[in-house]
RNA sequence: GCGGAUGUGGUGGAAUUGGUAGACACGCUAGUCUUAGGAACUAGUGCCGCAAGGCGUGAAGGUUCAAGUCCUUUCAUCCGCACCA
C-alpha cells in the first residue's frame, strides 16, 4: 500500500488558487437568474507596507460569509478594489519625483499577490481602483450630480497655513501652533489663509440619516456613534438686544436647550470668530485687550483648544445685553469656551444652572442667580432628568411655581408670541468638506472663469483628467500642484468661451469611497457610473464589514446613496443592509499592533511558515467572536492546522479502505446525529457571524468521528456523507484543504459552487434523551428517558433515584417541576 | 462630564436566551506508540477536600422551584463623543 498523502499546504494552496483563476470559480454573472448576495469589506488603500493581520483578518470576515452563500446556490459576488488615491504615495512622490501612479500601481500588484495567498473568493476580473481615470470619471460625475441639485458649494473657510511650505496643514499637522514638519524654536507660528473650498451640504440629509440610523441592521454602538456625530439637539432661539458702544440696532441670537433658565442669565459670551465682535470691540475701553484675546484663541487648533481646562476670557466694556424675558441688563463677554461653529456662536450665560458657566463666573466674579427653589443646579441640555423633573421654577417672574418641563414650553411660546424666539432644531455635524489643495486625487470638475464664476465641467467632457508632474511639490500660493501644470489649467470658459482656469483642489479621498458599492456592479462600464437595472438587482449590499470609519465614510456612503435614491438610480435609501464592525486583532502581548512598535505580522509570513492560509484562515475564526478584540496567540495556529489535519486523515484513511465495506452501521445513528447537527449548527453561526463556536460544533464532530472509527472502523455507508458534509462545512473557512478532499472524495468539480449540505432534521432527534434531577436547585441525579416518554413516567423516574431519596430525607416533596426536554426540579 | 459596552478556570472563550456553568481550544499532568513529526493518540485538568460533601460567573442584596442570564445598589476595565450651550 501507497503511504498515506500528507497534509501539504505549500503544496495544495497554490494549486488550487491558480485552478480557481483558470475556472473562474469566484468570477459573478452580475445578470444571472439566481438569488444574489452581494458582501465584502471596507476596500484598502495600497500602501507600500503590504498587508498585515487586521487586514486579513477585515476580508477573512465576509469571504466566509460569501462562501457560505456560494456554496448554498446563490450568485455570490465578493467584489475587490482598492481606494487607492491618498497621501502615502503623493508625499513618496515629493520626495522622489516618482509618479504616484506608478508606485500604486506596484502597490496594488503586490496586494493581490497577498489577497490571493489568502484564499480570499474575489471577483478580480471586476477590480476597480479609485485613482483610475476609468473610476474617478464618475466620481467627477457624481459631484456634477450634486453640483446641479445644489448641494455642492462654494465657502470661505479658514485653513492653516504654513509660512515655509507655502501649503495647507489638516489640524493634526499643526503641533503646539508650529507646522509639523517646522517645528524648531526659529520656525514660524502657522496663522490661518481663508480659502474658497468645495462642500458637500449633507446637513440636509442630517435629519432623515438619523431618523433611519435605528432600524439599520448594524453594530449597535456604530449606530450611537453615528447619532452622537449627527447631534441633532432640540432646543430655543432667544434674541437679546444689544446696548453701548454704538451697536443698538443690533441683536444677537443664542441657542439653548434650556430656556428655563433665562432668568438666570448674568452675562452674555460670544465666541472670539463672532462678526460682531470684530465690528463692535474697537470701540470698547479694553478694545485692544479684546483683540489680543480674539487673535491669540483663533491661533489655538482645536486640539489646542480642548487641552486648555482653564476657561479664559476678555469682558467687552460698554457692551452689554438685554434679557428679552425680564429687560435685564447683562455684559458681554467674549471666551474661547464658546464655539464659533455651533449654535449661533454666542450664549446665554447661567451660571446658576450651568457647570461652564459656572467656572467661568466663578474665576471672572460674575454674579450668580439660581432659578429654582433647591438652589442648586438643576438641569442643564437637551433632557430633563426624571428626579429633577419635579423641581419648581424660582426668580423667573411669571413663571415662579411651575416644573421644569411646562417652563420649557412655556418660555419658549412666551418669546415666539413676543417675536423674540422660537424652538429650534441645531445639529452637531457640518457641512462636508471635499476640497484638498493636493495633487492625488480626483480633480473637481470645475472651471472658474472671471465672468461667469465657477463652471461645471459639462457631463460630455468629463473626465478631467489628471496631469502627470515632474514635480510634485505644493505650488506655493495655497492651490495644489496641479495649478503648476499651465496647459492643464488653462481653458476655455465652457459657457462664454472666454480663457478659464480648472479648479486646482482635488477630492478628499472619502468622496471616492462613498459610491464604490454601486460601481462594482458595472465595473467597465463607460457610459454611466453604475447601470441601475444592476442596482436594482444587487442593492443594497447584504453584508459589509469593516473595523474602522464608524462615523465619516459610513455617513458619507449612506448620505450619497440617500442622494441616489431619490434620483431613481439606486433602489434602497441605505447602501448597507448588515454593517457588521468587527473588533481588532492584537499583538501578543495585548497592545495594538502598531508600526512604529514594529510588531506588525505578515500573513504571508505565518502562511508561509508552513501552516498555510487555511490553518490561519481557521485561526483568525475560531480565536475569538470576530467583534470582540483578541490577541494573536502563535500557540494557537498549531491547533487550527491540527484540526484541518485530523479531518485531511479522516478522508485520506476513508479513501484507502473505501472498497472494504462492511455490513456493520451500528454507529450510523449517532453518526447521523452528530452530521446534522453540525450542518444545522455551522450553517446558522456562518449566518450569524458566529465563526468561533461553528468551528468548535466541527471540531466536536470531527472528535465524535475519531471515536466511532475507533470502535467500528470506515464499514458504513454513512461514513461517505459524514466526511463529504464535514469538508463542505470546513470550505468557508478552509477552502484549499476542502477543495483537496473534495476530489479525493470523487468529484471533478469544486466544492465552492453549489456545495452545501442538506440538513435533514429526522436526523436531530433521539429515542432517548438526558434529564438532570434537581432537589431544591442542585442537581442530584441524571435519569436517561425514552424521547417521547411521558410527564408522569419522568417524575416518577425521577423521584425513584436513591440519591433524591437521601436528599429528600423521607419526606414529601411539594413541587415536582418538569422542565420539557431538560430537567425535573423536586421541591423538598 | 455624557453615552455605550464588558466583567465567567492558569489563558482565548462556550452556555439552547431563566433550566445540568466552564462546550471547543491553548496550557499543564500522566500514559501509549514510533514511518522522530512543528508528531499522533488516550486519559485527566474550575476551586477547597483523602473522601462524603461544600463553594463557584467582579462585589452586595432581591425575585424564582431554578439566576452567568431578570431587578436594585456598587466596584473595575475598555471604547466612543467631548467646553455642542
Amino acid at each position: 500500500m501507497l503511504p498515506m498523502k500528507r497534509y501539504s499546504p505549500k503544496d495544495i494552496e497554490p494549486k488550487w488558487q491558480a485552478y480557481w483563476d483558470e475556472n473562474g470559480t469566484y468570477v459573478a454573472d452580475l445578470d444571472s437568474e439566481k438569488e444574489k448576495y452581494y458582501g465584502f469589506a471596507m476596500f484598502n488603500y495600497p500602501s507600500g507596507a503590504g498587508i498585515h493581520l487586521g487586514h486579513a483578518k477585515n476580508f477573512t470576515i465576509p469571504d466566509i460569509l460569501m462562501r457560505l452563500k456560494r456554496q448554498q446556490g446563490y450568485e455570490s459576488y465578493s467584489p475587490v478594489g482598492f481606494d487607492s488615491f491618498g497621501l502615502p504615495a503623493e508625499n513618496y512622490a515629493i520626495k522622489t519625483g516618482q509618479s504616484p501612479r506608478v508606485t500604486t500601481d506596484e502597490a496594488i500588484e503586490s496586494y493581490r499577490n497577498q489577497y490571493r495567498q489568502m484564499g480570499w473568493s474575489m471577483d478580480w476580473t471586476k477590480v476597480i481602483d479609485s485613482s483610475k481615470v476609468d473610476y474617478y470619471k464618475w466620481t467627477q460625475w457624481c459631484f456634477l450630480q450634486l453640483h446641479e441639485e445644489g448641494l455642492a458649494y462654494q465657502k470661505e473657510s479658514l485653513q492653516w497655513w504654513c509660512e515655509i511650505d507655502k501649503s495647507v496643514l489638516s489640524d493634526e499637522q499643526v503641533i503646539a501652533g508650529k507646522c509639523w514638519r517646522h517645528d524648531g524654536a526659529d520656525d514660524p507660528l502657522v496663522t490661518k489663509k481663508s480659502l474658497r473650498q468645495w462642500f458637500f451640504k449633507i446637513t440636509d440629509y442630517a435629519d432623515e440619516i438619523l431618523e433611519a440610523t435605528d432600524d439599520l441592521n448594524w453594530t449597535p454602538w456604530v449606530k450611537i456613534a453615528q447619532k452622537n456625530w449627527i447631534g441633532r439637539s432640540e432646543g430655543t432661539v432667544a434674541t437679546f438686544q444689544l446696548e453701548g458702544l454704538g451697536a443698538d440696532t443690533e441683536h444677537v441670537d443664542v441657542f439653548t436647550t434650556a430656556i428655563e433658565t433665562i432668568f438666570g442669565v448674568t452675562f452674555m459670551v460670544l465666541a472670539p470668530e463672532h462678526p460682531l465682535v470684530a465690528t463692535y470691540a474697537q470701540h470698547a475701553d479694553n478694545a485692544q485687550d479684546v483683540d489680543e484675546y480674539v487673535l491669540h484663541a483663533m491661533r489655538k487648533s482645536d486640539i489646542d483648544r480642548e487641552k486648555e481646562k482653564v476657561k479664559t476670557g476678555v469682558p467687552v466694556e460698554g457692551l452689554f445685553a438685554i434679557n428679552p424675558v425680564n429687560g435685564e441688563k447683562v455684559p458681554v463677554w467674549v471666551a474661547d469656551y464658546v464655539l464659533m461653529g455651533y449654535g449661533s456662536g454666542a450664549i446665554m450665560a447661567v451660571p446658576g444652572q450651568d457647570e461652564r458657566d459656572y467656572e467661568f463666573a466663578q474665576k471672572y466674579d460674575l454674579p450668580i442667580i439660581y432659578t429654582t427653589t433647591k438652589n442648586e443646579f438643576v438641569s442643564y441640555g437637551p433632557e430633563i432628568k426624571p428626579d429633577r423633573a419635579k423641581f419648581t421654577m424660582a426668580n423667573s417672574g411669571e413663571f415662579d411655581g411651575q416644573n421644569l418641563e411646562e417652563a420649557r414650553q412655556n418660555i419658549t411660546k412666551w418669546l415666539e408670541d413676543a417675536g423674540k424666539g422660537e424652538a429650534k432644531t441645531t445639529y452637531k455635524m457640518r457641512d462636508w468638506l471635499i476640497s484638498r489643495q493636493r495633487y492625488w486625487g480626483a480633480p473637481i470638475p470645475i472651471i472658474n472663469c472671471a465672468d461667469c464664476g465657477a463652471v461645471p465641467v459639462p457631463e460630455d467632457q468629463l473626465p478631467v483628467q489628471l496631469p502627470e508632474l515632474d514635480d510634485y511639490h505644493p505650488s506655493g500660493d495655497g492651490r495644489s500642484p496641479l495649478a503648476k501644470a499651465k496647459d492643464w489649467l488653462h481653458v476655455e470658459c465652457p459657457r462664454c468661451g472666454k480663457p478659464a482656469e480648472r479648479e486646482t483642489d482635488t477630492m478628499d479621498g472619502y468622496v471616492c469611497s462613498s459610491w464604490y458599492q454601486m460601481r462594482y456592479l458595472s465595473p467597465h462600464d463607460d457610459t454611466q457610473a453604475w447601470d441601475p437595472k444592476r442596482a436594482e438587482e444587487w442593492m443594497p449590499v447584504k453584508f459589509y464589514n469593516g473595523g474602522d470609519h464608524a462615523t465619516a465614510h459610513l455617513l458619507y456612503a449612506r448620505f450619497f446613496t440617500r442622494f441616489f435614491h431619490k434620483k431613481g438610480l439606486v433602489p434602497t435609501p441605505e447602501p448597507f443592509e448588515h454593517m457588521y464592525f468587527h473588533a481588532k486583532i492584537l499583538a501578543e502581548d495585548g497592545t495594538f499592533f502598531s508600526k512604529s512598535k514594529g510588531n506588525g505580522i505578515d500573513p504571508l509570513e505565518v502562511i508561509n511558515s508552513g501552516y498555510g492560509a487555511d490553518a490561519l484562515r481557521t485561526y483568525l475564526s475560531f480565536i475569538a467572536p470576530p467583534d470582540v478584540e483578541s490577541p494573536w496567540n502563535s500557540d494557537g495556529l498549531p491547533s487550527s492546522y491540527r484540526f484541518l489535519n485530523r479531518i485531511w486523515t479522516l478522508v485520506q484513511e476513508f479513501m484507502e479502505v473505501e472498497s472494504q465495506t462492511s455490513s456493520v452501521e451500528s454507529h450510523d445513528k449517532e453518526l447521523l446525529q452528530a452530521t446534522h447537527k453540525t450542518i444545522q449548527k455551522v450553517t446558522s453561526d456562518i449566518e450569524a457571524i458566529k465563526y468561533n463556536t461553528a468551528i468548535s460544533a466541527m471540531m466536536e464532530c470531527v472528535n465524535v468521528l475519531y471515536k466511532i472509527k475507533d470502535e467500528d472502523g470506515y464499514q458504513s455507508s454513512a461514513w461517505q456523507f459524514a466526511l463529504e458534509s464535514i469538508v463542505q462545512l470546513v470550505a468557508p473557512f478552509a477552502p484549499h484543504v476542502a477543495e483537496e478532499l473534495w476530489h479525493d472524495l470523487g468529484h471533478d468539480d469544486s466544492v465552492h459552487v453549489g456545495h452545501w449540505p442538506e440538513l435533514d432534521e429526522s436526523h436531530l432527534i433521539s429515542d432517548t434523551m438526558t434529564l438532570a434531577v434537581q432537589v431544591n436547585g442542585k442537581v442530584r441525579a441524571e435519569i436517561e428517558v425514552a424521547a417521547d416518554a411521558d410527564e408522569e413516567a419522568i417524575k416518577s423516574e425521577a423521584l425513584a433515584q436513591e440519591n433524591v431519596h437521601a436528599h429528600l430525607s423521607g419526606k414529601q416533596p411539594k413541587k415536582v417541576i418538569y422542565v420539557k426536554n431538560r430537567l425535573v426540579s423536586i421541591v423538598a
